[in-house]
Parts: C-alpha cells; sequence; structure tokens
DNA sequence: CCCTGATTCGC
DNA sequence: GCGAATCAGG
C-alpha cells in the first residue's frame, strides 16, 4: 500500500481528530501504527496542539545516549511479506450463547460532554432481563467509585451528577466487570452488523 | 500485558 | 519516502 493521496487525507483527518496511530492503521488497512507515526512524522504534523507559538513536542535535550545498536545476532526477521487483511470468519453457531468472547471493541472517539456509561438506553433488551436488572437495583449495594474492586459489580445507576449515583457493588461474574445481570446487559449479542465501506 | 507516540535507520 | 524495530512512557 502506498500512500495516496486519499489516504493520507485520511491520515491528517483522524489524525487531527484525535484518533490513535494504531485506530488509523486499522482503518486505512495495509499498513501498521508505525507507518501510520512515520507518515505522522513526515508530513510534520506529529504535535497535534499546532497552536502557533507552542512549542511542545522533543522536549528532549539534545544528544541521546541511548541506548543503541543492535547486536543482536539474530533478532527475529520475519520477512513475510504477509499482507492478509482477514475479516473474521466468525464461525457463528446456532447456540444461544451470546459472545463468548469480545475481544477489544474499540470503536470510534466519543466527542465528549458525558462519558455515558453502559447504559444500553432500553434498546432491544428482553424485558425479562430488564426486570432482572431493575430488582437487583434494589438488591444493589450502592457502592461509591472508591469502593469498586476486581469484585464489585461496576455497573453505574443514577446521574453521576446527582448525589442518586451509585455502582451495584455485587460480586461480579467471573472475568467480567459487572454482576451477573449487569453482564447480560452490557455485552448484548449485538445484532447483526455489517459495514465496511470499501 | 495492554496500549500510546517518538525515534532510528536500513531499505 | 517508507516503515520495522526499537525506545519510552501510561
Amino acid at each position: 500500500m502506498s500512500w495516496t493521496d486519499e489516504r493520507v487525507d485520511v491520515l491528517k483527518k483522524m489524525w487531527g481528530e484525535g484518533q490513535s496511530a494504531s485506530q488509523i492503521a486499522k482503518e486505512l488497512g495495509g499498513v501498521t501504527r508505525n507507518a501510520v507515526i512515520g507518515k505522522v512524522h513526515r508530513l510534520g504534523l506529529s504535535n497535534r496542539a499546532g497552536s502557533g507559538g507552542g512549542k511542545a513536542a522533543a522536549p528532549k535535550a539534545d544528544t541521546k545516549p541511548k541506548a543503541p545498536a543492535k547486536p543482536k545476532a539474530a533478532p527475529k526477521k520475519a520477512a513475510s511479506t504477509a499482507v492478509a487483511e482477514i475479516q473474521e470468519p466468525k464461525t457463528e453457531s446456532a447456540s444461544p450463547a451470546p459472545q463468548p468472547k469480545v475481544p477489544h471493541a474499540r470503536r470510534q472517539i466519543i466527542p465528549a460532554g458525558q462519558p455515558l456509561p453502559p447504559q444500553p438506553s432500553a434498546n432491544e433488551i428482553s424485558p425479562e432481563v430488564l426486570a432482572k436488572v431493575n430488582e437487583v437495583e434494589k438488591t444493589a449495594k450502592k457502592i461509591t467509585l472508591m469502593e469498586l474492586t476486581e469484585k464489585t459489580c461496576k455497573w453505574p445507576v443514577g446521574d453521576p451528577a446527582t448525589e442518586q449515583f451509585w455502582f451495584c457493588g455485587l460480586a461480579v461474574q467471573q472475568g467480567k466487570p459487572y454482576c451477573e445481570a449487569h453482564v447480560s446487559v452490557a455485552f448484548q449479542p449485538m445484532s447483526s452488523r455489517r459495514d465496511r465501506r470499501r
């Protein structure tokens, strides 16, 4: 892949929006985050601040006696021209089991304003689950932010801007940040969503 | 460990 | 110019 005008454009745009190099790389495809960063530097827009007088980058003092060479006999070297863009096969079985694993689903950055907790706006949540959560919220321990541990459900309840705010606090589901009830609403199967321009 | 950007340097 | 390897930090 080469840096066509269009690709550079996307790069500039996303970088300007504060997207991370890896996110940009993913979006562009065919390049690694290193490539993106390298390009960013070459384009001279490494500093996102960009405000006129501001100096910011390179708080580095002149010479760098960093660990230089690579006295490594044989580092690694792969040399594989693997430029494979695999689109997850998704071996979807008819099993009613929701997401067995949810690696990292990072998406666009949320502008700002509200961190917007999970709280699915009563979208497509099964009534049962909804009821269950309601019930749970009554028996929740209602702990504060500082009381959260790896073993307490971190499901937020209420408006953080008011006093009526607390975290569920019940025992979490193994490996999850929430208790059983909240896990079920937090990790929705996420209906079919297949969009990938290109 | 995951991630981030920054830098170096062979190509 | 390009980007992998590496560095430095969160």
